[in-house]
DNA sequence: GCTTGTCGTTGACGAGGATCAAAAACTTTG
DNA sequence: CAAAGTTTTTGATCCTCGTCAACGACAAGC
């Protein structure tokens, strides 16, 4: 019961694209005359849409169209043209730099309200892989470069993204190089937490759409040292194993270990 | 002869202030009616001022000055408010994280030409100190912000700024994560020559302004493993360690070790 | 010139996490 | 539902790098 109730859950957070969107490389879903049904967005107060007027809003509505990706789909790779920048509407990715020898390191998750090609480099310095199934707002990177240029209030909003994401980025130095294996999923765990909390508010049940691999690419570590942490935070009672995520228990306990 | 050669060309480098600076917490070195001496900025082409039309231009001279540090003063610390920001004209300066239990995380050290208070937090998210005599050019925070809002190209720059320093932290995080010591030092050194090839044109000679605890602390490694890795290097004449820096004679081994 | 403090180096030793191997649990496909 | 592939878990062993300790080099201050 209980195992059906967490992926009742974990359906509800990600949603659950028809079938046959699975089976296509990428749908568009663009209505005739209207690009988005960005009235409809649910994450419409989480993205950079929310800085805008209502004027504003229509100018970035006219050039952007959204997209939706299977699970498993590749949304772009590292070292190719980026032609597109994207708003994340619903699913979870992953962002991960490849090394030459095969070594990978995941430089993040993405998550509903994330936004892809912040920098808007020209060329694609990571992959984006996704891993439920993906709704995206996509617009064309050049296009939304020069209404940038025009609308200082949407600067603005790429402006502070980009500045979270770099502290974002800075905690996570820290986080790599100065933390046990076992700090290291604690502060994992936590920041999961905390990030889903924005979109569908506080709760101990904290989905993980990433597998023990994933994570480990994301940390520093191996699958097997993720997988015995988290099987010794269960043996502990400080964390469930769930299907597809874990439930918190001992939160407290998990704080202290991520405390920054 | 070579030991003087190489203490001259650091001083070139770095720049030596006046000997009065170091005994004073901070100069301020505006003259009256000119805030700035921007013509006479070294850096001028690497800063965000590059991007500036000359009325614009004006308009940032005027809320800026100019100041002076001492080699080991404290710029700023973590989590104290931050009501400037500034922009690096000469020095080097180490910015770093501390968790509560005394390790550290430096997240960078900053060269001329580089910004700090990019995200315009109220707060600072981490503490930077001198590691040379510094000079910067410092504005007020809510100041600068207001500019942005009447600059479009500032801010752009400031965004492209803020995205190029987000792509370094993301390759950061794959040194940290998932890099041998070995092929860390490699890239840390590669790194700090391009950096330094951007300010006074590429050279063998890397100034290493920094401690061997400072390096160990930016890639997540010991003193006493930065230090045995190069000497090893040094004894395996990849590099050779000299007074303040190291001079690189196998370019392309240290290259490999650290290609991306 | 001697002391004191900081920094860099070197050695001996041990532990945390990686590696290798294999089985168990779960998913997807035919 | 059986078969094949993936993902997770567990165990045994190894090794890189951290820890502890000591010493040498150098600079600043008395």
């Amino acid at each position: 019961m209980e195992s059906l109730a967490e992926k009742a859950l974990f359906d509800t957070v990600f949603g659950r694209l028809e079938t046959s969107a699975k089976t296509m490389a990428c749908s568009q879903k663009a209505a005739p005359g209207l690009a988005l049904e960005c009235n409809e967005c649910e994450i419409k107060g989480l993205s950079v849409c929310d800085s805008l007027e209502p004027e504003e809003f229509e100018l970035l509505e006219q050039i952007g169209r959204t997209l939706a990706f299977p699970a498993k789909a590749t949304l772009f790779e590292q070292g190719r043209d980026a032609p597109f920048v994207s708003n994340i509407t619903s699913g979870a990715l992953r962002l991960s730099k490849l090394l030459p020898d095969g070594r990978r390191q995941v430089v993040g998750f993405a998550l509903p309200g994330d936004f892809l090609g912040l920098a808007l480099d020209p060329t694609h310095m990571f992959t984006a892989d996704a891993l439920t199934p993906v709704k995206v707002c996509q617009f064309s990177r050049l296009g939304f470069s020069d209404l940038l240029d025009k609308k200082p209030r949407l600067m603005r909003a790429m402006l502070n993204m980009a500045a979270h994401e770099l502290t974002l980025a800075q905690d996570q130095m820290v986080v790599l190089g100065r933390r046990t294996a076992e700090e290291k999923i604690a502060s994992f765990l936590i920041g999961m937490r905390n990030r889903y909390a924005r979109i569908h508010g506080a709760s101990v049940h904290v989905p993980l759409p990433m597998t023990r691999l994933d994570i480990g690419d994301y940390l520093g570590l191996t699958v097997e040292t993720v997988s015995r942490m988290m099987t010794r935070m269960a043996r502990e009672k400080v964390i469930v194993i769930v299907p597809d995520g874990v439930r918190l228990l001992d939160v407290p306990r998990l704080e202290q270990l991520a405390e920054m």
